[in-house]
DNA sequence: AACGTTTTGTAATAATATAACATTAAAAGT
DNA sequence: ACTTTTAATGTTATATTATTACAAAACGTT
Protein backbone atom coordinates (compact mmCIF):
# COMPACT_ATOMS: atom_id res chain seq x y z
CA UNK A 1 0.00 0.00 0.00
CA UNK A 2 1.13 3.43 -0.93
CA UNK A 3 1.13 6.83 0.40
CA UNK A 4 -2.71 8.39 0.01
CA UNK A 5 -2.00 11.42 -2.50
CA UNK A 6 -5.27 12.90 -2.54
CA UNK A 7 -6.50 14.29 0.95
CA UNK A 8 -10.35 14.14 1.35
CA UNK A 9 -12.61 17.18 1.73
CA UNK A 10 -12.65 16.63 5.63
CA UNK A 11 -8.61 16.60 5.26
CA UNK A 12 -8.55 19.32 3.46
CA UNK A 13 -10.33 21.70 5.66
CA UNK A 14 -8.52 20.55 8.54
CA UNK A 15 -5.03 20.94 7.10
CA UNK A 16 -5.88 24.06 5.03
CA UNK A 17 -6.68 25.94 8.93
CA UNK A 18 -3.28 24.22 10.30
CA UNK A 19 -1.28 25.35 7.79
CA UNK A 20 -2.18 28.85 7.96
CA UNK A 21 -1.99 28.96 11.76
CA UNK A 22 0.84 30.78 12.90
CA UNK A 23 0.87 28.51 16.20
CA UNK A 24 -0.19 25.24 17.40
CA UNK A 25 -3.84 24.34 17.22
CA UNK A 26 -5.72 22.23 18.99
CA UNK A 27 -8.04 19.79 18.70
CA UNK A 28 -11.35 21.12 19.68
CA UNK A 29 -10.10 25.02 18.57
CA UNK A 30 -9.75 23.67 14.71
CA UNK A 31 -12.94 22.31 15.68
CA UNK A 32 -14.64 25.13 16.76
CA UNK A 33 -13.16 26.97 13.12
CA UNK A 34 -14.03 24.33 11.05
CA UNK A 35 -17.86 24.25 12.13
CA UNK A 36 -19.46 26.43 9.20
CA UNK A 37 -17.36 24.05 7.29
CA UNK A 38 -19.54 21.39 8.13
CA UNK A 39 -17.34 19.56 10.86
CA UNK A 40 -19.75 19.48 13.75
CA UNK A 41 -18.12 16.42 15.52
CA UNK A 42 -14.87 16.03 17.29
CA UNK A 43 -14.56 12.80 15.88
CA UNK A 44 -14.77 14.13 12.92
CA UNK A 45 -11.84 16.15 13.50
CA UNK A 46 -9.65 13.62 14.98
CA UNK A 47 -10.41 11.27 11.91
CA UNK A 48 -8.68 14.11 9.60
CA UNK A 49 -6.11 14.72 12.16
CA UNK A 50 -4.88 10.90 12.33
CA UNK A 51 -4.62 10.60 8.74
CA UNK A 52 -2.66 13.86 8.33
CA UNK A 53 -0.64 12.71 10.73
CA UNK A 54 -0.15 9.56 9.47
CA UNK A 55 0.69 11.10 6.05
CA UNK A 56 3.42 13.36 7.64
CA UNK A 57 1.11 16.70 6.62
CA UNK A 58 0.94 17.50 10.07
CA UNK A 59 2.85 16.85 13.39
CA UNK A 60 1.39 16.34 17.34
CA UNK A 61 3.50 18.79 19.44
CA UNK A 62 2.55 15.80 22.16
CA UNK A 63 3.30 18.41 25.34
CA UNK A 64 0.74 20.49 23.82
CA UNK A 65 -1.89 18.42 22.51
CA UNK A 66 -1.78 20.55 19.51
CA UNK A 67 -1.03 20.56 15.89
CA UNK A 68 1.80 22.09 13.48
CA UNK A 69 1.49 21.84 9.64
CA UNK A 70 5.09 20.30 8.37
CA UNK A 71 7.00 22.63 6.94
CA UNK A 72 9.91 20.72 5.99
CA UNK A 73 8.86 18.72 2.78
CA UNK A 74 12.25 16.73 2.70
CA UNK A 75 11.84 15.25 6.36
CA UNK A 76 11.66 11.79 7.46
CA UNK A 77 7.66 12.25 6.87
CA UNK A 78 6.02 11.45 10.79
CA UNK A 79 9.28 9.37 11.81
CA UNK A 80 11.68 12.04 12.53
CA UNK A 81 10.52 15.08 14.43
CA UNK A 82 12.03 17.75 16.79
CA UNK A 83 10.37 21.27 17.89
CA UNK A 84 11.57 24.16 19.65
CA UNK A 85 8.97 25.44 22.14
CA UNK A 86 9.28 28.60 24.15
CA UNK A 87 7.97 28.35 27.80
CA UNK A 88 7.05 32.12 27.49
CA UNK A 89 5.17 32.49 24.93
CA UNK A 90 4.55 29.11 23.80
CA UNK A 91 6.25 29.27 20.20
CA UNK A 92 6.68 26.22 18.84
CA UNK A 93 9.00 25.22 15.81
CA UNK A 94 9.57 22.57 13.80
CA UNK A 95 13.76 21.79 14.16
CA UNK A 96 15.09 20.72 10.60
CA UNK A 97 18.46 19.90 11.36
CA UNK A 98 20.17 17.51 9.19
CA UNK A 99 22.76 16.12 11.64
CA UNK A 100 20.21 15.92 14.79
CA UNK A 101 18.22 13.74 12.61
CA UNK A 102 21.09 11.50 11.55
CA UNK A 103 22.49 11.66 14.71
CA UNK A 104 18.80 10.45 16.14
CA UNK A 105 18.30 8.11 13.47
CA UNK A 106 21.49 6.30 14.34
CA UNK A 107 21.39 5.84 17.41
CA UNK A 108 21.33 2.92 19.29
CA UNK A 109 21.56 1.76 22.40
CA UNK A 110 22.32 -1.66 24.48
CA UNK A 111 18.62 -2.86 24.46
CA UNK A 112 18.69 -4.22 21.54
CA UNK A 113 15.87 -2.12 20.16
CA UNK A 114 15.32 -1.11 16.92
CA UNK A 115 14.01 2.81 17.07
CA UNK A 116 12.12 3.77 13.92
CA UNK A 117 10.42 6.56 14.77
CA UNK A 118 11.03 9.28 17.55
CA UNK A 119 9.84 13.05 18.72
CA UNK A 120 12.09 15.28 20.21
CA UNK A 121 10.61 18.92 22.08
CA UNK A 122 13.27 21.10 23.34
CA UNK A 123 12.50 23.80 25.78
CA UNK A 124 13.61 27.26 26.74
CA UNK A 125 12.83 30.44 25.88
CA UNK A 126 13.05 32.25 22.58
CA UNK A 127 15.18 35.21 21.47
CA UNK A 128 12.29 37.56 21.78
CA UNK A 129 11.18 36.40 25.55
CA UNK A 130 15.03 36.22 27.09
CA UNK A 131 15.52 39.66 26.23
CA UNK A 132 12.40 40.95 28.51
CA UNK B 1 14.74 28.66 47.57
CA UNK B 2 16.09 25.10 47.34
CA UNK B 3 14.93 21.53 46.20
CA UNK B 4 12.10 20.03 48.66
CA UNK B 5 13.85 17.09 50.09
CA UNK B 6 10.23 15.87 52.41
CA UNK B 7 8.28 14.77 50.71
CA UNK B 8 3.99 15.31 52.10
CA UNK B 9 1.87 12.02 53.32
CA UNK B 10 0.43 12.63 49.26
CA UNK B 11 3.44 12.94 47.18
CA UNK B 12 4.27 9.79 48.71
CA UNK B 13 2.14 7.64 48.57
CA UNK B 14 1.81 8.35 44.92
CA UNK B 15 5.67 7.93 44.47
CA UNK B 16 5.53 4.43 46.42
CA UNK B 17 2.73 3.08 44.10
CA UNK B 18 4.60 5.03 41.00
CA UNK B 19 7.96 3.25 42.00
CA UNK B 20 6.11 -0.20 42.55
CA UNK B 21 4.97 -0.24 38.87
CA UNK B 22 6.63 -1.96 36.62
CA UNK B 23 4.32 -0.11 33.61
CA UNK B 24 3.68 3.60 33.39
CA UNK B 25 0.87 4.25 35.18
CA UNK B 26 -1.87 6.99 34.00
CA UNK B 27 -3.34 9.64 36.62
CA UNK B 28 -7.02 7.96 36.78
CA UNK B 29 -5.46 4.61 37.38
CA UNK B 30 -2.98 6.00 40.29
CA UNK B 31 -6.10 7.99 41.66
CA UNK B 32 -8.09 4.59 41.63
CA UNK B 33 -5.09 2.91 43.29
CA UNK B 34 -4.88 5.24 46.17
CA UNK B 35 -8.33 5.82 47.05
CA UNK B 36 -7.87 3.17 50.28
CA UNK B 37 -5.28 5.84 51.22
CA UNK B 38 -7.37 8.67 51.32
CA UNK B 39 -6.64 10.29 48.19
CA UNK B 40 -10.23 10.96 47.12
CA UNK B 41 -10.32 13.35 43.79
CA UNK B 42 -8.36 13.83 40.84
CA UNK B 43 -6.34 17.49 41.65
CA UNK B 44 -4.92 15.29 45.09
CA UNK B 45 -3.12 13.09 42.26
CA UNK B 46 -2.04 15.40 39.75
CA UNK B 47 -0.99 18.07 42.87
CA UNK B 48 1.27 15.24 44.15
CA UNK B 49 2.04 14.40 40.05
CA UNK B 50 3.09 18.07 39.32
CA UNK B 51 5.42 18.12 42.26
CA UNK B 52 7.00 14.79 41.95
CA UNK B 53 7.88 15.97 38.28
CA UNK B 54 8.94 19.13 39.14
CA UNK B 55 11.32 17.31 41.16
CA UNK B 56 12.34 14.23 39.08
CA UNK B 57 11.06 11.92 40.68
CA UNK B 58 9.40 10.78 38.55
CA UNK B 59 8.68 12.08 34.52
CA UNK B 60 5.65 11.87 32.48
CA UNK B 61 5.59 10.23 29.01
CA UNK B 62 4.06 12.86 26.86
CA UNK B 63 2.90 10.50 23.88
CA UNK B 64 1.24 8.15 26.67
CA UNK B 65 -0.28 10.90 29.09
CA UNK B 66 1.47 8.08 32.19
CA UNK B 67 3.96 8.63 34.87
CA UNK B 68 7.26 6.24 35.35
CA UNK B 69 9.46 6.58 38.35
CA UNK B 70 13.19 7.74 37.39
CA UNK B 71 15.61 5.02 37.88
CA UNK B 72 18.39 7.16 37.15
CA UNK B 73 19.28 8.79 40.18
CA UNK B 74 22.22 11.05 38.19
CA UNK B 75 20.26 12.36 35.75
CA UNK B 76 19.48 15.96 35.01
CA UNK B 77 16.30 15.91 37.07
CA UNK B 78 12.68 16.55 34.79
CA UNK B 79 15.52 18.75 32.55
CA UNK B 80 16.77 16.21 30.05
CA UNK B 81 14.63 13.26 29.90
CA UNK B 82 14.65 10.28 27.18
CA UNK B 83 12.39 6.90 26.30
CA UNK B 84 12.06 4.08 24.47
CA UNK B 85 8.74 2.75 24.47
CA UNK B 86 7.56 -0.33 22.50
CA UNK B 87 4.51 0.09 20.07
CA UNK B 88 3.14 -3.19 20.37
CA UNK B 89 3.65 -3.95 24.29
CA UNK B 90 3.93 -0.60 25.61
CA UNK B 91 7.05 -0.82 27.49
CA UNK B 92 8.37 1.94 28.50
CA UNK B 93 11.96 2.56 29.85
CA UNK B 94 13.82 5.53 30.31
CA UNK B 95 16.96 5.60 28.53
CA UNK B 96 20.03 6.30 30.50
CA UNK B 97 22.80 6.99 27.60
CA UNK B 98 25.74 9.81 28.80
CA UNK B 99 26.46 10.24 24.84
CA UNK B 100 23.26 11.51 23.79
CA UNK B 101 22.19 13.51 26.98
CA UNK B 102 25.31 15.48 26.34
CA UNK B 103 25.02 15.43 22.50
CA UNK B 104 21.48 17.04 23.03
CA UNK B 105 22.42 19.54 26.32
CA UNK B 106 24.66 20.99 23.70
CA UNK B 107 22.29 21.05 21.20
CA UNK B 108 22.18 24.31 19.62
CA UNK B 109 20.53 25.38 16.26
CA UNK B 110 20.61 28.63 14.32
CA UNK B 111 17.15 29.65 15.90
CA UNK B 112 19.02 32.12 18.39
CA UNK B 113 17.25 29.95 21.26
CA UNK B 114 19.19 28.38 24.28
CA UNK B 115 17.58 25.24 25.38
CA UNK B 116 17.60 24.26 28.84
CA UNK B 117 14.78 21.26 28.37
CA UNK B 118 14.21 18.24 26.55
CA UNK B 119 12.34 15.43 26.21
CA UNK B 120 13.18 12.62 23.90
CA UNK B 121 11.19 9.46 23.14
CA UNK B 122 12.27 6.84 20.46
CA UNK B 123 9.72 4.49 19.20
CA UNK B 124 9.98 1.25 17.88
CA UNK B 125 9.68 -2.78 18.92
CA UNK B 126 11.53 -4.45 21.60
CA UNK B 127 13.46 -7.28 21.60
CA UNK B 128 10.45 -9.57 22.91
CA UNK B 129 8.07 -8.32 20.36
CA UNK B 130 10.42 -8.37 17.24
CA UNK B 131 10.62 -12.09 17.94
CA UNK B 132 6.72 -12.76 17.37
C1' DA C 1 0.99 34.09 68.73
C1' DA C 2 0.97 36.23 64.13
C1' DC C 3 2.20 36.04 59.47
C1' DG C 4 3.04 34.34 54.93
C1' DT C 5 3.41 30.19 52.30
C1' DT C 6 2.45 25.65 50.93
C1' DT C 7 -0.40 21.84 51.02
C1' DT C 8 -4.88 19.79 51.42
C1' DG C 9 -9.89 18.86 50.75
C1' DT C 10 -13.87 19.18 47.98
C1' DA C 11 -17.03 20.10 44.30
C1' DA C 12 -17.71 21.40 39.90
C1' DT C 13 -16.37 21.76 35.29
C1' DA C 14 -13.28 22.13 31.25
C1' DA C 15 -10.56 20.00 27.76
C1' DT C 16 -9.06 16.05 25.25
C1' DA C 17 -10.11 11.76 23.02
C1' DT C 18 -12.51 7.34 21.78
C1' DA C 19 -16.37 3.63 21.28
C1' DA C 20 -20.08 2.05 18.73
C1' DC C 21 -22.88 1.75 14.93
C1' DA C 22 -25.06 2.98 10.59
C1' DT C 23 -24.11 4.89 6.11
C1' DT C 24 -21.73 6.46 2.01
C1' DA C 25 -17.93 6.79 -1.12
C1' DA C 26 -13.91 5.19 -3.30
C1' DA C 27 -10.73 1.56 -4.94
C1' DA C 28 -9.77 -2.91 -6.64
C1' DG C 29 -10.73 -7.31 -8.75
C1' DT C 30 -13.57 -10.07 -12.07
C1' DA D 1 -20.74 -3.16 -15.39
C1' DC D 2 -20.88 -5.79 -11.20
C1' DT D 3 -19.20 -7.54 -6.98
C1' DT D 4 -16.06 -7.26 -3.22
C1' DT D 5 -13.44 -4.88 -0.16
C1' DT D 6 -11.52 -1.03 1.96
C1' DA D 7 -11.59 3.60 3.52
C1' DA D 8 -14.05 7.69 4.90
C1' DT D 9 -18.18 9.88 6.88
C1' DG D 10 -21.97 11.20 10.05
C1' DT D 11 -23.89 10.98 14.49
C1' DT D 12 -24.64 10.14 19.32
C1' DA D 13 -22.91 9.01 23.39
C1' DT D 14 -19.31 8.33 26.52
C1' DA D 15 -14.59 7.84 28.32
C1' DT D 16 -10.38 9.92 29.68
C1' DT D 17 -7.42 13.59 31.06
C1' DA D 18 -6.85 17.89 33.44
C1' DT D 19 -8.03 22.43 35.61
C1' DT D 20 -10.78 26.30 38.16
C1' DA D 21 -12.37 28.02 42.25
C1' DC D 22 -12.67 28.44 46.97
C1' DA D 23 -12.24 27.15 51.82
C1' DA D 24 -9.59 24.96 55.37
C1' DA D 25 -5.57 22.97 57.50
C1' DA D 26 -0.56 22.42 58.14
C1' DC D 27 3.99 24.31 58.14
C1' DG D 28 7.96 27.43 58.73
C1' DT D 29 9.53 31.84 60.22
C1' DT D 30 9.69 35.78 62.95
ZN1 LIG E 1 7.94 17.81 9.57
ZN1 LIG F 1 8.92 33.21 23.38
ZN1 LIG G 1 15.08 10.20 35.02
ZN1 LIG H 1 7.27 -4.93 23.21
Amino acid sequence: MQKQEHLTKNQQIVLDLVEKSSEPLKAYSILFNVQKKGLKAPLQVYRALDKLVEIGKIHKVESRNAFVACKNSNCQVSKATAFSICESCEKVTEINNSKLSKYLNSFQDNSGMKYNKYNLEFFGLCKKCKNK
